[in-house]
RNA sequence: GCCGGCGUAGCUCAGCUGGUUAGAGCGCCUGAUUGUGGAUCAGGAGGUCCCCCGUUCAACCCGGGGCGUCGGUACCA
C-alpha cells in the first residue's frame, strides 16, 4: 500500500445518518406536503429557524459546568461560545417567541418542518438525523388547543391513508400522574424517586405489567443480565400505581372517573382530571371517538418539560419485516409545556403542541405497502445516433421541456443498445430515436418503454421482439404531441 | 454506557475440524443481434475473506484488541 493509498479516505457516513435518494425523497416530500396542508388548514404558519442554536438557549449545559450535556451535537464557535444542532423544534420555538413575541400575534400558532439531530445510539427506525413536523400554539392555556392537537393529527393520518382504527392517539395528563404520586406519598421534593416511577410506567408497553412491578419495587434483571434499580415502593404503593395503569378503558369518561378516585384528593391530580374531562367534551364535539383518541394513563412522554396534557400516537396493527415483527414505536409525541418560554423572559407563557415523526411514519407506510408509487416524473430519454447532429437532438429536448415534459439527452458515450438499457434502468417512459433514416424522412421514432416492458413478458421469440410493436413513427413536428399521447396511455 | 450475534465479490449469502488456485445466485461488461431495453446462449471483469496484533511450518478459519453493523438493555428534549 502506497502512502497515497493510506491517505485515501473510505467513503462512509457517520452511524445513524443516511443518504436518501430519489424515491425516498419523493415519498417524504409527498408526505410532508400532505401534513403541511393540514397544518395550514388549521391555521398554523410556517417558521424556519437555524440548525444551530446556542447551547444555553437549548438548555443543554451540564449542570455546574460549561460543557454540553450528552445527546446533542455541540461545537464551539470561534468566539468560544458553545452551540449545538437543535434536537427538536420546540426549543427553537421558545427562543423565537421569547425574542419576537411582542411582534407576534397572541396566541401564536406556527409549524416547523425539518431535520433535528440527536447524538445518541441509533436503533431500529431511530436515527441521529431525522425529520419532524412540529406544530404548536403559544400563548393560551385553553384546553381547546390541546384537544385540537388530536384533531390535527387524526386529520393528518387519515389524509395519509392511515384510516380510522389503524391508529390510536393516547392522551394523558402529567398533572394526573403527579396527583397519583402525591397519593402514594411520594412528595415533590423526592424528585429522584418520582423520576424512577415515571420511567417504570413509561416501560409498560415494552416490559409488561410484571416488568413494571419489578421496577417499581426492588429492581429488574434483564435478559442480558443487566440490573436496573427499582423505585423501592412498598407493595400497597405498587398496587395503587398498577391500578392507575390499568385504568385505561375505551370509555374516556369512565377513565376520568377512575382517575379521580386514584388521585385521592390531590389538588394537582384533580385539576388534571378536570382538564381531561374538558378535552373529552371537546373531542366529542369534533367527533373524535374512542376509536381515535383514548385516555391512557401509562403515557408519560419523557421526563422533562411537559406540564399538562400529553399525547402520543401508535399504529394499531403489527408490521412484519423479514418475518419478524417490527416495533414501530410512537409516531407522534406532544403535549403542554407551560414554562418553557419562562426560561427566557420570566413570564409564564402557556404553550402546547406536537410533532409528527416523518421517518417512522414513512417506514410504517412502506412496511405496509401503502406508500403511493414514486410519482417523481421520469424523463423521456433522447437517444443519440449521429453525434454531429447534437443540435438537432438538443432541439428535441427543448421542445419537450417547453411543453412541460421532462426530457434529457443521453450524455454517455455508449452505443445505442446501451442507451436503451440506460433509459430502461432510469424507468424512462419513452425513448426518442432518430438516426439517419429518421432525419432523411423528417420523422422521429418513439418507443413506448413501458408498453415494451409489458410486452416483453409475453414475447419469448427473438424475431417477434424485433418487430418492435411498442414503437411508432411520427413527423418531427409532431414530436411533442406524439410523446404526450404515449405518456397519457399509462397515466 | 452495558450485554450478545454478525462482518467473505456491487447485492444476498455458501465455504474451510487451519493447508497454498475462495465459490454460487443476482447484478455488471462483451458478443451472438451493421440501428433497439426483455428472453436465450457463449465469454469476461470484479475479493487486502473488516482492521491490527498474537499462536502456528502454514490463519479467511484459532486467541486478544479495535472498528463497523444488527439486536437486547439503560438513558432520552
Amino acid at each position: 500500500m502506497s502512502d497515497r493509498d493510506a491517505a485515501r479516505p473510505t467513503p462512509r457516513i457517520p452511524r445513524g445518518f443516511r443518504d436518501l435518494f430519489a424515491a425516498d425523497l419523493a415519498a417524504r416530500r409527498q408526505m410532508v406536503q400532505t401534513i403541511i396542508g393540514v397544518y395550514e388548514r388549521f391555521g398554523f404558519e410556517a417558521l424556519d429557524t437555524p440548525a444551530f442554536e446556542y447551547l444555553d438557549v437549548l438548555g443543554k449545559f451540564l449542570p455546574e459546568s460549561d460543557t454540553p450535556a450528552g445527546g446533542v451535537f455541540a461545537l464551539r464557535d470561534d468566539d468560544e461560545q458553545w452551540m449545538a444542532l437543535r434536537y427538536d423544534h420546540t426549543a427553537p420555538l421558545s427562543r423565537f417567541y421569547a425574542q419576537h413575541g411582542n411582534r407576534l400575534t397572541n396566541p401564536f400558532r406556527r409549524y416547523q418542518v425539518g431535520p433535528v439531530w440527536r447524538q445518541e445510539k441509533p436503533g431500529p427506525g431511530r436515527f441521529r438525523e431525522f425529520y419532524q413536523c412540529d406544530f404548536d400554539t403559544v400563548g393560551t392555556d385553553s384546553m381547546v388547543a390541546d384537544a385540537e392537537i388530536c384533531a390535527v393529527v387524526a386529520t393528518c393520518f387519515e389524509a395519509l391513508g392511515i384510516g380510522r382504527g389503524d391508529y390510536i392517539l393516547k392522551v394523558n395528563n402529567r398533572k394526573v400522574l403527579g396527583g397519583v404520586l402525591d397519593a402514594i406519598g411520594l412528595p415533590q421534593d423526592q424528585s429522584g424517586g418520582r423520576l424512577t416511577v415515571l420511567r417504570a410506567i413509561d416501560k409498560l408497553d415494552r416490559l409488561g405489567e410484571d416488568g413494571v412491578r419489578l421496577l417499581l419495587g426492588k429492581g429488574r434483571m434483564d435478559a442480558s443480565g443487566d440490573y436496573t434499580r427499582g423505585a423501592g415502593l412498598a407493595a400497597e404503593q405498587i398496587e395503587i400505581v398498577m391500578g392507575y395503569l390499568g385504568a385505561c378503558v375505551s370509555d374516556r369518561q369512565e377513565v376520568c372517573g377512575r382517575l379521580r378516585e386514584l388521585v385521592g384528593g390531590s389538588e394537582e391530580g384533580e385539576e388534571g382530571v378536570r382538564e381531561l374531562e374538558e378535552i373529552h367534551d371537546l373531542l366529542d364535539a369534533m367527533d373524535l371517538g374512542p376509536d381515535q383518541v383514548l385516555f391512557d394513563p401509562s403515557v408519560v412522554r419523557g421526563l422533562a418539560y411537559y406540564t399538562g396534557p400529553v399525547v402520543e400516537a401508535v399504529l394499531t396493527f403489527e408490521v412484519e419485516e423479514d418475518g419478524e415483527k417490527r416495533e414501530l414505536g410512537s409516531l407522534l409525541g406532544g403535549g403542554r409545556y407551560d414554562d418553557l418560554v419562562e426560561r427566557f423572559t420570566g413570564e409564564k407563557i402557556p404553550a402546547t403542541g406536537a410533532s409528527i415523526g416523518v421517518d417512522r411514519l414513512l417506514a410504517a407506510l412502506e412496511a405496509l405497502g401503502r406508500l403511493e408509487a414514486d410519482r417523481a416524473e421520469r424523463p423521456v430519454v433522447i437517444t443519440i445516433f449521429e453525434r454531429d447532429r447534437m443540435a438537432d437532438y438538443q432541439r428535441m429536448a427543448s421542445d419537450l421541456r417547453s411543453a412541460g415534459i421532462a426530457a434529457e439527452l443521453y450524455l454517455g458515450k455508449k452505443g445505442f443498445r446501451q442507451q436503451l438499457k440506460y433509459a430502461d434502468k432510469r424507468d424512462s417512459p419513452v425513448a426518442v430515436i432518430a438516426g439517419s433514416n429518421e432525419f432523411e424522412g423528417g420523422t422521429v421514432t418513439l418507443k413506448d418503454l413501458r408498453l415494451g416492458k409489458k410486452l416483453s413478458r409475453e414475447i419469448t421469440d427473438r424475431e417477434k421482439w424485433k418487430e418492435q410493436p411498442a414503437q411508432v413513427s411520427v413527423k418531427r413536428e409532431d414530436l411533442v404531441s406524439g410523446v404526450r399521447s404515449l405518456l397519457e396511455r399509462h397515466s
